[in-house]
DNA sequence: TTATATGCAAAGCTTTTGCGCTGGC
DNA sequence: GCCAGCGCAAAAGCTTTGCATATAA
Protein backbone atom coordinates (compact mmCIF):
# COMPACT_ATOMS: atom_id res chain seq x y z
CA UNK A 1 0.00 0.00 0.00
CA UNK A 2 2.93 2.27 -0.44
CA UNK A 3 4.12 1.92 -3.94
CA UNK A 4 1.67 3.77 -6.32
CA UNK A 5 -0.60 1.67 -7.76
CA UNK A 6 -1.42 1.91 -11.57
CA UNK A 7 -4.14 3.68 -11.22
CA UNK A 8 -2.77 6.58 -8.94
CA UNK A 9 0.11 6.69 -11.51
CA UNK A 10 -2.92 7.21 -14.35
CA UNK A 11 -4.24 9.89 -12.02
CA UNK A 12 -1.50 11.58 -12.31
CA UNK A 13 -1.16 11.81 -15.87
CA UNK A 14 -4.34 13.38 -16.16
CA UNK A 15 -3.01 15.98 -13.70
CA UNK A 16 -6.09 15.08 -10.60
CA UNK A 17 -4.75 16.12 -7.40
CA UNK A 18 -4.10 13.09 -5.38
CA UNK A 19 -5.34 13.40 -1.94
CA UNK A 20 -5.49 10.42 0.90
CA UNK A 21 -8.50 8.93 -0.01
CA UNK A 22 -7.95 9.09 -3.88
CA UNK A 23 -4.70 7.20 -3.17
CA UNK A 24 -6.66 4.65 -1.25
CA UNK A 25 -9.00 4.08 -3.80
CA UNK A 26 -6.68 4.04 -6.73
CA UNK A 27 -4.77 0.94 -4.63
CA UNK A 28 -8.18 -0.47 -3.81
CA UNK A 29 -9.55 -0.54 -7.85
CA UNK A 30 -6.09 -1.63 -9.07
CA UNK A 31 -5.13 -4.36 -6.86
CA UNK A 32 -8.46 -6.24 -7.31
CA UNK A 33 -9.04 -7.74 -10.83
CA UNK A 34 -13.04 -8.23 -10.43
CA UNK A 35 -15.50 -5.75 -10.97
CA UNK A 36 -16.61 -4.98 -7.60
CA UNK A 37 -19.57 -2.34 -7.00
CA UNK A 38 -19.18 1.31 -5.17
CA UNK A 39 -19.99 -0.65 -1.98
CA UNK A 40 -17.34 -3.53 -2.01
CA UNK A 41 -15.32 -0.90 -3.53
CA UNK A 42 -15.60 1.16 0.40
CA UNK A 43 -15.18 -1.48 2.35
CA UNK A 44 -12.09 -2.51 0.97
CA UNK A 45 -11.14 1.42 1.50
CA UNK A 46 -12.33 1.52 4.85
CA UNK A 47 -9.67 -1.07 5.74
CA UNK A 48 -6.50 0.91 4.70
CA UNK A 49 -8.13 4.30 6.17
CA UNK A 50 -11.18 4.10 7.90
CA UNK A 51 -12.58 7.56 7.77
CA UNK A 52 -13.04 7.31 4.18
CA UNK A 53 -16.99 7.34 3.61
CA UNK A 54 -19.19 6.38 1.16
CA UNK A 55 -19.58 9.43 -0.19
CA UNK A 56 -16.17 9.97 -1.68
CA UNK A 57 -15.81 6.53 -2.93
CA UNK A 58 -19.09 8.07 -5.27
CA UNK A 59 -17.15 11.11 -6.21
CA UNK A 60 -13.88 9.88 -6.96
CA UNK A 61 -15.68 6.76 -8.96
CA UNK A 62 -16.94 9.37 -11.02
CA UNK A 63 -14.36 11.63 -11.45
CA UNK A 64 -11.73 8.51 -12.67
CA UNK A 65 -14.52 7.30 -15.12
CA UNK A 66 -14.53 10.99 -16.27
CA UNK A 67 -10.80 10.94 -16.53
CA UNK A 68 -10.98 8.16 -18.46
CA UNK A 69 -8.43 5.53 -16.38
CA UNK A 70 -11.85 3.75 -14.59
CA UNK A 71 -14.84 1.93 -16.82
CA UNK A 72 -17.96 1.71 -15.19
CA UNK A 73 -20.41 -1.00 -16.01
CA UNK A 74 -24.03 -2.33 -15.75
CA UNK A 75 -24.80 -5.72 -15.48
CA UNK A 76 -28.35 -5.32 -15.11
CA UNK A 77 -28.45 -5.79 -10.95
CA UNK A 78 -29.66 -1.97 -10.80
CA UNK A 79 -25.89 -0.52 -9.66
CA UNK A 80 -22.90 0.01 -11.30
CA UNK A 81 -19.58 -2.00 -11.09
CA UNK A 82 -16.37 -0.67 -12.03
CA UNK A 83 -12.75 -1.94 -13.00
CA UNK A 84 -9.68 0.09 -14.28
CA UNK A 85 -9.45 0.49 -17.90
CA UNK A 86 -8.10 -2.30 -19.75
CA UNK A 87 -4.53 -1.98 -21.43
CA UNK A 88 -6.62 -4.00 -24.27
CA UNK A 89 -10.35 -4.02 -25.11
CA UNK A 90 -12.42 -6.64 -23.47
CA UNK A 91 -15.96 -7.73 -23.36
CA UNK A 92 -17.71 -9.24 -20.68
CA UNK A 93 -19.43 -12.93 -20.84
CA UNK A 94 -21.67 -13.11 -17.43
CA UNK A 95 -22.53 -16.62 -16.27
CA UNK A 96 -26.07 -16.54 -15.23
CA UNK A 97 -25.78 -19.55 -13.44
CA UNK A 98 -22.98 -18.47 -10.66
CA UNK A 99 -22.72 -14.82 -12.17
CA UNK A 100 -18.93 -15.13 -12.67
CA UNK A 101 -17.64 -12.99 -15.32
CA UNK A 102 -15.46 -13.63 -17.78
CA UNK A 103 -13.54 -11.48 -20.03
CA UNK A 104 -12.60 -12.16 -23.63
CA UNK A 105 -11.94 -9.93 -27.10
CA UNK A 106 -12.60 -10.73 -30.17
CA UNK A 107 -11.34 -8.76 -33.11
CA UNK A 108 -13.92 -9.13 -35.30
CA UNK A 109 -16.69 -7.38 -33.48
CA UNK A 110 -14.56 -4.77 -32.92
CA UNK A 111 -13.87 -4.28 -36.53
CA UNK A 112 -17.86 -5.08 -37.51
CA UNK A 113 -19.32 -2.54 -35.03
CA UNK A 114 -17.06 0.18 -36.34
CA UNK A 115 -18.67 -0.82 -39.73
CA UNK A 116 -21.56 -0.88 -38.72
CA UNK A 117 -21.67 2.29 -36.66
CA UNK A 118 -19.97 3.72 -40.38
CA UNK A 119 -22.62 2.92 -42.10
CA UNK A 120 -25.07 5.04 -40.27
CA UNK A 121 -23.08 8.02 -40.61
CA UNK A 122 -21.63 7.52 -36.94
CA UNK A 123 -18.28 7.59 -35.60
CA UNK A 124 -18.52 5.17 -32.88
CA UNK A 125 -16.70 6.78 -29.62
CA UNK A 126 -18.21 3.58 -27.30
CA UNK A 127 -19.86 0.37 -27.20
CA UNK A 128 -20.93 -2.15 -24.87
CA UNK A 129 -21.20 -6.01 -25.47
CA UNK A 130 -22.57 -8.54 -22.96
CA UNK A 131 -23.23 -12.20 -23.41
CA UNK A 132 -25.12 -13.70 -20.97
CA UNK A 133 -24.59 -17.38 -21.05
CA UNK A 134 -25.39 -20.94 -18.79
CA UNK A 135 -22.84 -23.55 -18.84
CA UNK A 136 -23.23 -25.80 -21.89
CA UNK A 137 -24.69 -29.09 -20.41
CA UNK A 138 -22.04 -31.33 -22.38
CA UNK A 139 -18.80 -29.49 -21.58
CA UNK A 140 -17.07 -29.54 -18.44
CA UNK A 141 -17.88 -27.99 -15.61
CA UNK A 142 -15.49 -25.25 -14.36
CA UNK B 1 -58.25 2.05 -28.49
CA UNK B 2 -60.55 -0.25 -28.79
CA UNK B 3 -59.03 -2.99 -31.01
CA UNK B 4 -56.47 -5.63 -29.11
CA UNK B 5 -52.88 -4.45 -29.66
CA UNK B 6 -50.28 -6.94 -30.97
CA UNK B 7 -49.26 -6.67 -27.63
CA UNK B 8 -52.57 -7.52 -25.86
CA UNK B 9 -52.88 -10.65 -27.97
CA UNK B 10 -49.67 -11.99 -27.14
CA UNK B 11 -50.49 -11.22 -23.01
CA UNK B 12 -53.74 -13.56 -23.88
CA UNK B 13 -51.08 -16.11 -25.28
CA UNK B 14 -49.60 -16.23 -22.10
CA UNK B 15 -52.68 -16.82 -20.26
CA UNK B 16 -52.38 -13.20 -18.24
CA UNK B 17 -55.68 -11.55 -16.98
CA UNK B 18 -56.31 -8.71 -19.37
CA UNK B 19 -57.74 -6.03 -16.64
CA UNK B 20 -58.26 -2.48 -18.02
CA UNK B 21 -54.88 -0.74 -16.75
CA UNK B 22 -53.15 -3.53 -18.31
CA UNK B 23 -55.19 -3.11 -21.90
CA UNK B 24 -54.30 0.38 -21.80
CA UNK B 25 -50.56 0.01 -20.94
CA UNK B 26 -50.17 -2.73 -23.94
CA UNK B 27 -52.08 -0.39 -26.53
CA UNK B 28 -49.52 2.35 -25.59
CA UNK B 29 -46.49 0.04 -25.85
CA UNK B 30 -48.14 -1.07 -29.33
CA UNK B 31 -48.79 1.93 -30.63
CA UNK B 32 -45.73 3.73 -30.02
CA UNK B 33 -41.93 2.51 -31.95
CA UNK B 34 -39.79 4.62 -29.88
CA UNK B 35 -38.17 3.23 -26.35
CA UNK B 36 -40.34 4.76 -23.78
CA UNK B 37 -38.98 4.82 -19.75
CA UNK B 38 -41.78 4.03 -17.50
CA UNK B 39 -42.91 7.56 -16.42
CA UNK B 40 -43.56 8.54 -20.50
CA UNK B 41 -45.52 5.06 -20.39
CA UNK B 42 -47.28 6.45 -17.76
CA UNK B 43 -48.14 9.72 -19.47
CA UNK B 44 -49.30 8.35 -21.97
CA UNK B 45 -51.71 5.55 -20.61
CA UNK B 46 -53.40 8.66 -18.51
CA UNK B 47 -54.45 10.08 -21.75
CA UNK B 48 -56.86 6.69 -21.91
CA UNK B 49 -57.23 6.38 -18.23
CA UNK B 50 -56.23 9.13 -16.31
CA UNK B 51 -56.69 6.49 -13.03
CA UNK B 52 -53.71 4.45 -13.78
CA UNK B 53 -51.22 4.91 -11.26
CA UNK B 54 -47.59 4.48 -12.03
CA UNK B 55 -46.94 1.59 -9.74
CA UNK B 56 -49.08 0.04 -11.91
CA UNK B 57 -47.28 0.96 -15.09
CA UNK B 58 -43.87 -0.82 -12.94
CA UNK B 59 -45.87 -4.01 -12.12
CA UNK B 60 -47.22 -4.47 -15.36
CA UNK B 61 -44.28 -3.91 -17.38
CA UNK B 62 -41.89 -6.08 -15.08
CA UNK B 63 -44.34 -8.52 -15.25
CA UNK B 64 -44.62 -8.22 -18.99
CA UNK B 65 -41.03 -8.28 -18.91
CA UNK B 66 -41.53 -11.43 -17.28
CA UNK B 67 -44.09 -13.16 -20.19
CA UNK B 68 -40.98 -12.61 -22.74
CA UNK B 69 -43.24 -10.00 -24.42
CA UNK B 70 -41.17 -7.21 -23.59
CA UNK B 71 -37.59 -5.78 -23.32
CA UNK B 72 -36.25 -3.74 -21.10
CA UNK B 73 -33.42 -1.61 -22.33
CA UNK B 74 -30.61 0.60 -20.40
CA UNK B 75 -29.01 3.17 -21.86
CA UNK B 76 -26.77 4.30 -19.70
CA UNK B 77 -29.91 7.06 -18.44
CA UNK B 78 -30.08 5.51 -14.47
CA UNK B 79 -33.70 4.42 -15.76
CA UNK B 80 -35.22 1.56 -17.96
CA UNK B 81 -36.45 2.36 -21.21
CA UNK B 82 -38.96 -0.79 -22.92
CA UNK B 83 -39.84 -1.78 -26.17
CA UNK B 84 -42.28 -4.85 -27.59
CA UNK B 85 -40.24 -7.62 -28.28
CA UNK B 86 -39.59 -7.69 -32.06
CA UNK B 87 -40.58 -9.48 -34.57
CA UNK B 88 -36.80 -9.61 -35.30
CA UNK B 89 -34.11 -9.13 -33.33
CA UNK B 90 -31.56 -6.14 -33.49
CA UNK B 91 -29.20 -3.94 -31.26
CA UNK B 92 -29.05 -0.42 -31.41
CA UNK B 93 -26.95 2.45 -32.11
CA UNK B 94 -27.25 5.87 -29.59
CA UNK B 95 -26.45 8.98 -30.80
CA UNK B 96 -24.78 10.54 -27.93
CA UNK B 97 -25.61 13.87 -29.45
CA UNK B 98 -29.54 13.86 -29.97
CA UNK B 99 -30.04 10.62 -28.03
CA UNK B 100 -31.42 9.42 -30.72
CA UNK B 101 -31.76 5.41 -31.24
CA UNK B 102 -31.10 3.48 -34.14
CA UNK B 103 -32.14 -0.04 -34.80
CA UNK B 104 -29.97 -2.68 -36.77
CA UNK B 105 -29.26 -6.01 -37.13
CA UNK B 106 -26.22 -7.89 -38.12
CA UNK B 107 -25.77 -11.38 -39.23
CA UNK B 108 -22.02 -12.15 -38.33
CA UNK B 109 -22.15 -10.68 -34.88
CA UNK B 110 -24.95 -12.58 -33.67
CA UNK B 111 -23.20 -15.51 -35.11
CA UNK B 112 -19.49 -14.43 -34.09
CA UNK B 113 -21.25 -13.99 -30.40
CA UNK B 114 -22.78 -17.66 -30.47
CA UNK B 115 -19.22 -18.78 -30.81
CA UNK B 116 -17.68 -17.09 -28.26
CA UNK B 117 -19.95 -18.35 -25.61
CA UNK B 118 -19.33 -21.76 -27.35
CA UNK B 119 -15.73 -21.81 -26.99
CA UNK B 120 -15.92 -20.97 -22.92
CA UNK B 121 -18.23 -23.68 -22.93
CA UNK B 122 -21.56 -21.91 -22.40
CA UNK B 123 -24.57 -21.43 -24.09
CA UNK B 124 -25.83 -18.34 -25.37
CA UNK B 125 -29.25 -17.03 -23.70
CA UNK B 126 -29.04 -13.67 -24.30
CA UNK B 127 -26.77 -10.73 -24.90
CA UNK B 128 -26.60 -7.35 -25.00
CA UNK B 129 -25.02 -4.91 -27.79
CA UNK B 130 -24.96 -1.16 -27.70
CA UNK B 131 -23.01 1.17 -29.77
CA UNK B 132 -22.38 5.08 -28.56
CA UNK B 133 -21.63 6.86 -32.06
CA UNK B 134 -21.47 11.01 -32.80
CA UNK B 135 -22.36 11.78 -36.21
CA UNK B 136 -19.29 11.73 -38.39
CA UNK B 137 -19.66 15.25 -39.73
CA UNK B 138 -19.16 16.36 -36.10
CA UNK B 139 -16.26 14.28 -35.36
CA UNK B 140 -14.55 16.16 -38.12
CA UNK B 141 -15.10 19.56 -37.23
CA UNK B 142 -13.65 19.23 -33.73
C1' DT C 1 -2.81 30.64 1.94
C1' DT C 2 -6.38 29.41 -0.97
C1' DA C 3 -8.82 26.54 -3.75
C1' DT C 4 -10.22 21.88 -3.71
C1' DA C 5 -11.61 17.69 -1.41
C1' DT C 6 -13.88 15.35 2.44
C1' DG C 7 -17.38 13.63 5.92
C1' DC C 8 -21.83 13.71 7.36
C1' DA C 9 -26.46 13.82 6.79
C1' DA C 10 -30.16 15.00 4.03
C1' DA C 11 -32.28 14.76 -0.26
C1' DG C 12 -33.12 12.94 -5.09
C1' DC C 13 -34.54 9.43 -8.35
C1' DT C 14 -36.07 5.27 -9.84
C1' DT C 15 -38.36 1.29 -8.42
C1' DT C 16 -40.72 -1.76 -5.06
C1' DT C 17 -44.09 -2.86 -1.54
C1' DG C 18 -47.88 -3.04 2.28
C1' DC C 19 -52.57 -2.49 2.64
C1' DG C 20 -57.34 -1.88 2.07
C1' DC C 21 -60.44 -1.51 -1.86
C1' DT C 22 -61.91 -2.74 -6.77
C1' DG C 23 -63.01 -5.60 -10.37
C1' DG C 24 -62.26 -9.73 -13.70
C1' DC C 25 -63.76 -14.20 -14.36
C1' DG D 1 -67.88 -14.48 -4.42
C1' DC D 2 -62.94 -14.98 -4.68
C1' DC D 3 -58.68 -13.93 -5.59
C1' DA D 4 -55.77 -11.31 -8.44
C1' DG D 5 -55.03 -6.65 -9.46
C1' DC D 6 -55.23 -1.70 -8.38
C1' DG D 7 -54.31 2.99 -6.30
C1' DC D 8 -52.11 5.31 -2.81
C1' DA D 9 -48.50 6.42 -0.06
C1' DA D 10 -44.57 4.94 2.25
C1' DA D 11 -40.18 2.92 1.87
C1' DA D 12 -36.20 0.77 -0.20
C1' DG D 13 -31.87 0.98 -2.78
C1' DC D 14 -28.49 3.46 -5.19
C1' DT D 15 -26.50 7.89 -5.96
C1' DT D 16 -25.90 12.90 -5.50
C1' DT D 17 -25.45 17.18 -2.94
C1' DG D 18 -25.25 21.24 0.66
C1' DC D 19 -22.45 22.71 4.02
C1' DA D 20 -18.90 23.22 7.43
C1' DT D 21 -14.31 21.44 8.08
C1' DA D 22 -9.89 19.56 6.63
C1' DT D 23 -6.15 19.19 3.42
C1' DA D 24 -3.10 19.38 -0.79
C1' DA D 25 -0.17 22.38 -3.36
Amino acid sequence: MSLPSRLEKMCLDKGLQMTGPRRVIAAVLSEFADHPDVEQVHQRAVLLDKNISIATVYRTVRLFEEAGILERHDFREGKARYEEVPLQHHDHLIDLKTNAIIEFQDEQIERIQKEIAQKFGYTSVDHRLELYGIPAENSEKK
